[in-house]
DNA sequence: CTATGTGAATTTATTCACAGCA
DNA sequence: TGCTGTGAATAAATTCACATAG
């Protein structure tokens, strides 16, 4: 492997990657070849092979990728090798959906603190986290969170951002439809659900 | 305006484009300049300009954009000039609370069908709409209904997808943490929101 | 003979810079 | 002067093609 700065969207697939092995290892054999890992994710071999070469060499030329270590590597590129607690603040019916939502502890995250306003919801306990009051986040500095969800509306979007970076959240995935503005240190995936309904007509040719 | 292959990505950025303005619209002025508009939804104002003159000049030189006028030309490119029908399969967490989203509306967009396999919940009013067994998705043919939305485990969204194709839906939104295989004239527009969290830690400087 | 890894070629997208209109 | 619209320049990502390893 030669120095490459590793493309945004290698980053992005990798992680698509590594649920097409996780869901696909109990019927395939110990190795994969490229062009099958390609044709069960709907992309091309050369884009695997490329996107992999970016942080390493993983397979075996005229064999394939053994595919326990294909995850072990990937898993560790993507630093999911240790767990992550993260913090959802917002418990509409979006937030309350997430927090059960089982997705998230396959790839070892944890909700290990939740927050509202809603004086009916706090003290309440949602899928075992007892619900504190947003005035609290700033308790986070303590307890090793580092990952915020916001699922709040959008007019308290972004003091809830900034609530979140002062208690030392380092990265934020924020449903509310709004960019959320943030140091640059901190990373931010914006994921709004209308967004992309949105652009489903465009498509469509009447 | 001269031809363009319109970039993909410049129609992922119209829908922001579009929010941006609607939800702005309330404290700005009739006019807005592609530098405003870019600060307000964080990009540059050359992406603006450029991305709207795929689709022809919108603006004023020397003035900038009517915004009312803006938003109509957007709303029409994206074919949000007449609302749209969808159906919703998978009435679990994450379906319920989309049933409930209401950024759909805001688009034009209408849940005018909800399908489960779940005896429990089949003949259930939710949202003020009925639900109806899997089964009965062939019905859609006749009911203009062009949209889908799944929100099923994904051991049943391939032939979710299926059924839902043969019923006439000519889009989807795929909730479900798998790649759709779909007939190219069919748009797959597809959101796993772990994968979203998953690359979070990548980007964290520990 | 098979399948990887990777420079090179190609395609796609972004950014610049400025002509031209209000 | 201010701001749009857009070719041209640059940057980024994808695809190809093939040398090389098993």
């Amino acid at each position: 492997m030669r120095y490459h700065k590793i493309p945004d969207e290698a980053v992005r697939r990798l992680p698509l990657y590594l649920r097409g092995l996780l869901f696909s290892s109990q019927d395939l054999p110990e190795k994969i070849s490229s062009r099958k890992l390609a044709d069960f994710l709907g992309v091309n071999p050369w884009q695997v092979r490329k996107d992999f070469s970016y942080f390493g060499e993983f397979g075996t030329p005229g064999v394939g990728y053994n595919v326990e270590k294909l995850i072990k590597q990937i898993k560790k590129i993507l630093k999911l090798n240790v767990s992550h607690k993260a913090a959802l603040v917002g418990v509409g019916n979006l937030g309350a959906a997430l927090l059960t939502y089982p997705e998230f502890k396959i790839y070892g995250f944890d909700i290990a603190a939740v927050f509202d306003n809603n004086p009916k919801k706090i003290g309440k306990k949602m899928a075992n986290v007892v619900v504190e009051d947003v005035s609290n986040i700033g308790l986070l500095k303590k307890r090793d969170v580092k990952i915020g969800i916001i699922t709040v509306p959008k007019s308290v979007a972004q003091e809830t951002a900034d609530a979140l970076f002062n208690a030392g959240v380092r990265s934020i995935l924020n449903f509310s439809p709004c960019s959320i503005k943030a140091p640059k240190k901190i990373k931010v995936v914006n994921i709004d659900i209308a967004m992309d309904l949105v652009r489903l007509p465009y498509y469509m040719t009447s």
